[in-house]
DNA sequence: CGTCATTTTGAATCGTATCAACTATCGTGG
DNA sequence: CCACGATAGTTGATACGATTCAAAATGACG
C-alpha cells in the first residue's frame, strides 16, 4: 500500500491535467452488459492533481478507492471546493470541451478513467452515470444550502456528519451517548475552502465543539465525535 | 383565466456563466430514434408550485417555456434557492424515491413531464438527459463559488450577468458602452434566497450599482444594464 | 532536540444581518 | 381616473458574526 503512494507525486503535478497512458498496466475491460468500455486504472498519490480547470475534457473518472476534491479558483486566488468525492463517485463531467473545475486527491486514490466519447455511446454506462449524477446533484443542492444559509458552526457540524456512517443519529434514539471516530484527511485550509469559511473560523468552530465536549481531537485530522446526536442537532437540518 | 405564453426572459436562465448557449430546441413528443416516450404537457401559472420536497419522485420535468426555481428549506424557515431553470432544462431528478427540493414557477411556464421509469429505460433519452445534467452540474459548481466566496456586490453582479444573452462582454472589446435590458421576474426575496443574502442587502447592492451608473431600474423587476462590461468586472470572475 | 509548517488563539475591523421606519408600486373598487 | 390599502422595495442605525492581522502553541519530521 505504501509503495503505491509514492508512484507519481511529482509528475502529475507537473503535467497538469489529463493523465496520459503511462506504463501503467492494469487496463480492465469493464464488461457492462452488452457493451464493453475500456476502463483504465490509474493510481494517484495523496494531494496529486488529476486535472486542472480548463484542461480538455476527453476522459471521465470514477473513484474506486480514496477521496478526491473538485475546486474552482477565482482570478484573485479565492478558492471554493465544490465537491468531495469517494468510492463510486464520478467526476470529470462537463458540458463544455474542457473541465469546469480542477480535481485533486485528498488521499492516495485509485480511479478508473473512461474515454468520454465511448461512455456517451454506451447505454448501460449512461444509465449508471445517470444514477451517480443524480446523487451528486442532490449533494450539490445540500451544499448550496450550507453555503448560502448556514452559520459557521452549522457548517462544521454538517461537515462532520458527512463522515458519520449511515447516519446513526435518527435511528438510535435510545442511546444518546453514541460516538464515532473519523479521519478527515483534509487540512483546515481545504475544509475552510469547502465550507466557504477561513481556516481561523473553522479552527474556532472545532474548538467550540471541543469546549462543549461534543468532539475530541485525537490528532489533527482525526476527530472523535462523543455525541453524534449533539452534532446532528447543530447542523441546522433537524 | 390566465393567458399564458408571454415573453421569455433572457434566454439562458439556468446556464452556467460563460456559455455560448446553443439550446436544444424544445422538442416535444420526443421521438428519439427507435424509442418514443410519452411526454405530457402541463401549463403552470406564475408562482405555481410544481412539487414539494419530499413528494414522491415518479416523474421528471423539462421546461419548454418559462422559468422555474428549485429551493430547499431549513426547519427554521431559512430558504435557499438552489437552481434557476429555463427552456430545455430538466428538473425533478433525484436519487431517492422523493424529490430533494421544491419546484416553483417564476413566470407562466410550460413543462413536459415524463414518467421516471420510462425515462430510465430509454437510451436516447438518457443521452439527452446526460448532456442536460452536465450543464446543470457546471452551473451548480459556479453557484457554489458564488455562495462560498463572493461578496454581496459580486453576487448581484454575477446574477445580472446570467441574463445578458450570449455574454457580450468579452467578445466585443471595441464597444465599451454596451447595454441590455433584462426582466428579472423574481422578487427581491427570491433573488436574496438565490444569492444567500437578505432582501435588504440585495436592495443595497442594486442601489449601489445605480449610484455608479452601471444600471438603471426601469421597473421593479426590469433592469437596464448601461455598461455590461462594468457589471462583468464586478462579478469577481474576470 | 530544533526547525518548519500547521493550527490555535486573541484583538481589531469589516461586511452583512437585523430591526425599524419610510417610500414606491401594484391592484382594486368607488 | 383617482383614492385607497396592501405589498414590495428602499434606506438608515445598530448589532453581530466572520474575517483579518498578529502572535503563540502544537504537531510533524529529520
Amino acid at each position: 500500500m505504501k509503495q503505491l503512494i509514492e508512484e507519481r507525486q511529482g509528475e502529475s503535478a507537473a503535467r497538469c491535467g489529463h493523465t496520459p497512458v503511462l506504463h501503467a498496466p492494469p487496463v480492465l475491460p469493464v464488461h457492462e452488459g452488452d457493451c464493453e468500455i475500456e476502463g483504465q486504472r490509474v493510481r494517484f498519490a495523496q494531494h496529486a492533481l488529476v486535472f486542472l480547470e480548463g484542461d480538455p475534457a476527453d476522459r471521465i473518472f470514477q473513484v474506486v478507492d480514496g477521496a478526491v476534491m473538485l475546486y474552482k479558483l477565482l482570478p484573485d486566488g479565492r478558492r471554493q471546493v465544490v465537491e468531495l468525492l469517494g468510492p463510486g463517485d464520478i467526476f470529470g463531467l462537463s458540458f463544455k470541451p474542457s473541465f469546469d473545475s480542477s480535481a485533486e486527491t485528498l488521499t492516495p486514490t485509485l480511479v478508473t478513467s473512461f474515454e468520454r466519447t465511448a461512455v456517451e455511446r454506451s447505454p448501460n454506462f449512461l444509465a449508471r452515470l445517470n444514477r451517480c449524477v443524480q446523487s451528486q446533484i442532490c449533494a450539490l443542492h445540500e451544499h448550496a444550502v450550507l453555503l448560502g444559509r448556514k452559520s459557521a458552526l452549522e457548517r462544521v457540524a454538517s461537515f462532520l456528519m458527512r463522515f458519520v456512517p449511515l447516519h446513526i443519529c435518527p435511528t438510535h434514539h435510545g442511546r444518546e451517548q453514541l460516538f464515532a471516530t473519523i479521519r478527515l484527511s483534509m487540512t483546515r485550509q481545504e475544509i475552510a475552502d469547502y465550507l466557504g469559511l477561513t481556516i481561523e473560523t473553522v479552527s474556532r468552530a472545532f474548538s467550540e465543539l471541543r469546549r462543549r465536549g461534543i468532539v475530541s481531537l485525537e490528532r489533527q485530522d482525526e476527530v472523535k465525535i462523543n455525541h453524534v446526536c449533539g452534532i446532528c442537532r447543530l447542523t441546522g437540518t433537524h
